[in-house]
DNA sequence: AACGCTTAGGTAAGCGCTTGCTTATGTTGG
DNA sequence: CCAACATAAGCAAGCGCTTACCTAAGCGTT
């Protein structure tokens, strides 16, 4: 999408660490600076404003997440597959990028209204991703959905609420928590259990 | 738990308002007091600091949204149906209170160490009223769950991930919105359908 | 090989304003 | 008469951002 210097990228990433540690209003473009191991000044060699720099951080972040899902989705054969993979990549990319994605689902209001557009068709887009693989499998049978709109908010809420507290030195957990989430998503959509043995689920009740 | 006067309630809630807006670090002491109608200085006549105003603000928003879930279980025969009342109070609580909300879950790392030991207390509480009921349901066949702690953390992200987006002047939607989370809450705990008609499900697969 | 010139990336100093909070001083209703 | 509640004024520190200036690397031209 957009390319960045390695002088860019180093106040990019001092800025997402502040931001993500104390808040947009709780962060000075000092912190931001010596994060980056630079003087104040330097930060607006590259950006015009603390504000852009919270939009590019932003930005950044949404369309690195976008990608996973996409990337995710490709190799999928069924409905049920397919939302398994989606989740399973936005579960990872949170937990693997907490820092920038706290900035990301919980700054937007800092953004100026012009930034905040652009944001907002990000979201809806990634939104969309989980939005239409529902809708196909409530079509074709393999789900059984009432408000697909409303699920496929609930869906993403499993992956997103994740950064409100894990922390990046528990990393190792990642993969038992996505496991997870890709269940309680498949449950969600009521998407059934494997057809080797539909049956055995409901007879033992 | 505590009382508060009319005077420290009106700052209280403007401080509210002010933190869910924008944020802690965003937030001038100025503002608050031009909330609450008071010159600056009265702020200080009923609460320390800042930081003590945030603390207030969360451990009463904590409060509540724990008595509303208590209060919803104690009606309820069984797990199924005690896990949906208490997830249906946690979502309405979150929708209606979304301001609060937004302060009591997103601006936890703004507190100083001792007052984030007291709402790290109160969470851990409201995470176990849930804990528990999974756990019955689990243990008595209603459910059907690998991970309790897990998914108990994915049920109660539902209610609390919607006050990251939620406006106020959408209230019409609460209602709707809580019953899709109840039904998506016992999905993810596999609760069976009503056993009036249980084979019909898994006969029509 | 030495030249002048451009460009990218950086700094020290500081301007005008806002910050959290305090102090000294009223002003009320019971 | 005295808590309880409020205020105007202001202090020291920190804020976002700008200005004026410096350094080093890359360039075709002489």
């Amino acid at each position: 999408m957009q390319d960045y210097t390695p002088a860019q990228e180093r106040v990019l990433d001092a800025a997402a660490a502040a931001f993500s540690e104390h808040g947009f209003g709780g962060t000075s473009t000092r912190d931001i600076a010596v994060r980056a191991g630079r003087s104040p000044a330097a930060v607006y060699v590259h950006y015009r404003s603390k504000e852009d720099l919270l939009f590019a951080v932003s930005r950044r972040g949404h369309d690195a997440a976008h990608r996973a899902m996409i990337e995710a989705s490709a190799d999928a054969a069924s409905p049920t597959e397919r939302l398994g993979t989606m989740v399973h990549a936005s579960t990872l990319w949170h937990l693997e990028n907490a820092r920038v994605a706290r900035v990301v689902q919980y700054e937007y209001g800092a953004l100026t209204e012009p930034h905040r557009g652009v944001i907002a068709d990000l979201r809806r887009q990634t939104t969309q991703l989980i939005v239409d693989v529902i809708a196909e499998g409530d079509a074709s049978g393999d789900f059984d959905v009432d408000d697909i709109a409303g699920t496929a908010r609930a869906v993403l809420s499993l992956s997103i609420d994740l950064v409100r507290w894990f922390s990046p030195d528990r990393l190792d957990q990642a993969a038992r928590i996505a496991r997870l989430n890709v269940a309680l998503a498949q449950r969600m959509v009521g998407a059934g259990p494997p057809r080797s043995a539909p049956t055995i689920r409901c007879a033992s009740r």
